[in-house]
DNA sequence: AGGTTTCGCTAAACCGGTTTTCTAAACCGG
DNA sequence: CCGGTTTAGAAAACCGGTTTAGCGAAACCT
């Protein structure tokens, strides 16, 4: 038999004699012979897989439930098209090589950013690709929450509670060198802060640098930012979190000072993840669409699969809403008539 | 310039001139040229790509908190090797043809029971697998824990407390015809139910079949199947449930009837996921390495990539055991009386 | 100066399939 | 019985690289 009747019996035995078809097909069975998919794979010029493309390794990626979410949403609407998905994280701590050698069909980019040091290697690697949480390559279509104004409806919140002492807890930025360090990708958090700044502007309260702290976007890493500003003597009446993982790791750091929520101090995270309405007390926070940004990504960069030539990128916004729950009240009286007297 | 020459600029510039190799470079960058990944795969005969194979859809598995955990063991000792991954569900509803479709040089199966209908076309596909959580392909190697045990420390521990009405919250087979559905593979739970029988057993508790329910390895399907089980009329004093979320979910049921935990009703788990930990009160539960599944798989799995020939599998059994936390407690009181009386 | 290496690059084979083109035999109506 | 059409399968081109073998020119050696 010649390739060619082997190759017609597994894509189109319609050319063969029926007969001939299940007889190639059974000696192929017995002897074990499956047709090479990559070489299927250079004839057919697309993979039907999608790449994610993370900053971080993979390792950091599934511990954090922010970006199993996000998954979840990209695997189904990739699955629900016919596609896989190959995650793409930096190779030998490079971003760009590994998506060089990466075989999919288009790119998922999470918080990608402009600054990014390979940014210019990714942006002419001529691979379709959509950016989340960026939107630093217009030329490419991009999903992004609104980042700023839920922040900002998160300090007002606070605010109108009465609160003024307010300790901004936020992600570090992910030291770019060290591809292994876990944290939220650039942008989000200057977004956030802007949102915080305003939204406590509104009520004549600034917050000076020393009321911003840094640390891991991960419980362990709240718990220990809560823990230094304390110990630098900060006594903060609210928490603006700019992650729940870090929200619910203040809230387990001020429990251990002995500190009561909401009574003693209010804490308002962000994202919105499963756990923070199963903590106790439900935390209040930003509750973002991390679902849909998955989905929606998906959408445009098919979109931008099909229509390779003149596309215009499409820039989506969705919307991000305060989320009230018990980790947040009004601010102890006996601080507001200390503040009166000063 | 040959495409001899520019094969050589990327993969061997010592043996063009440095002085051509630069310059093909330039040239390529200029024209945004990126060597086809495919293909050079094709020569290179490898894709340094694992697959992770799951009998459920990718959307499904991201939104389950064990998978999250074993993912990233997977990944992190992929990575340290330098492989990337590839998820391998079920296309068009089928597993063996997803299989024979992917570009994995190995394979890590979790949950892929001897009884699934196409096991025989993926045991043929001639590719390294690693199974996790069956050791049903004996020729192939396998990690597994000591799901019965730790079901058996579990059981003793509420028998020990007093407990004699106990409700058991089992996960349910995904039923293979549709494999969107969700649940823990088939084996694990007759396993963990062996395990709780022999630890009730022990003191002449029996389980009749009206005392177990089953239901979706989720919150939600733990929440409904204790409100069945209590609207059928039962009404245990301790549930055993088999997976961490459910028992979140039975403790959320439990609460909405008014019942106080552990007071009223003690709850244990399984699997021992982060949030088990966070609940309130924290979830006892049996505590499985999850994460390390997920490195010994993939150590066993280059093991089998590399002595492709006759070596011997290697079946992997690793210990389970139960951490004792605030949702057990000893048996009311009162129900003891009701029992000695009857 | 003549022969041997080394250097820098290219031609050709190969990876393992798919797809297009082609050929020989079977089939067909008149 | 004959020319034209189907049909079954084979041959060849192709996908886009890598790798081996080869070749001419320059450099090296005595």
């Amino acid at each position: 038999m010649s390739k060619t009747a082997v190759s017609f019996a597994f894509n189109n035995p319609d050319r063969l004699s029926s007969e001939t078809a299940t007889r190639i097909r059974e000696v192929a069975d017995s002897l074990g012979y499956r047709p090479h998919p990559v070489a299927r794979l250079l004839t057919q010029r697309q993979t039907m897989t999608l790449g994610v493309l993370t900053p971080q390794a993979l390792a950091v990626i599934f511990s954090n439930p922010f970006f199993a979410l996000f998954s979840e949403g990209v695997a189904h609407a990739a699955e629900d098209l016919g596609y896989e998905l190959h995650f793409i994280s930096p190779r030998n701590g490079s971003l760009a090589l590994a998506m060089r050698r990466a075989t999919v069909d288009g790119v998922v980019a999470i918080g990608l950013s402009g600054d990014h040091p390979e940014v210019e290697q990714i942006r002419g690697s001529g691979l379709p690709m959509v950016l989340v949480d960026s939107e630093d390559l217009p030329e490419h279509s991009s999903v992004v929450v609104d980042d700023e104004g839920g922040a900002r409806a998160a300090a007002e919140h606070v605010a109108g509670l009465g609160h003024r002492d307010i300790l901004v807890v936020a992600v570090e930025r992910p030291d770019a060198s060290s591809a292994r360090e876990p944290g939220t990708p650039d942008g989000v958090a200057d977004r956030r802060l802007r949102g915080y700044r305003a939204g406590l502007a509104a009520s004549d309260i600034d917050v000076g640098p020393e009321w911003i702290v840094a640390g891991r976007a991960s419980i362990d890493g709240g718990e220990s930012a809560f823990q230094r500003a304390w110990a630098f003597g900060l006594r903060p009446s609210a928490v603006l979190a700019m992650s729940d993982a870090m929200a619910i790791g203040s809230m387990r750091a001020a429990r251990q000072l002995g500190l009561r929520i909401p009574d003693d101090v209010s804490i308002v995270g962000f994202d919105d993840i499963d756990l923070a309405a199963l903590v106790d007390p439900a935390l209040t926070t930003v509750h973002q669409p991390i679902r849909q940004k998955g989905i929606d990504a998906v959408r445009l960069l098919l979109t931008e699969m099909e229509l390779r030539a003149g596309n215009q990128p499409e820039h989506l916004r969705l919307e991000t809403r305060l989320i009230v729950r018990g980790s947040t009240g009004p601010a102890p009286r006996e601080r507001q008539e200390v503040r009166r007297l000063e």
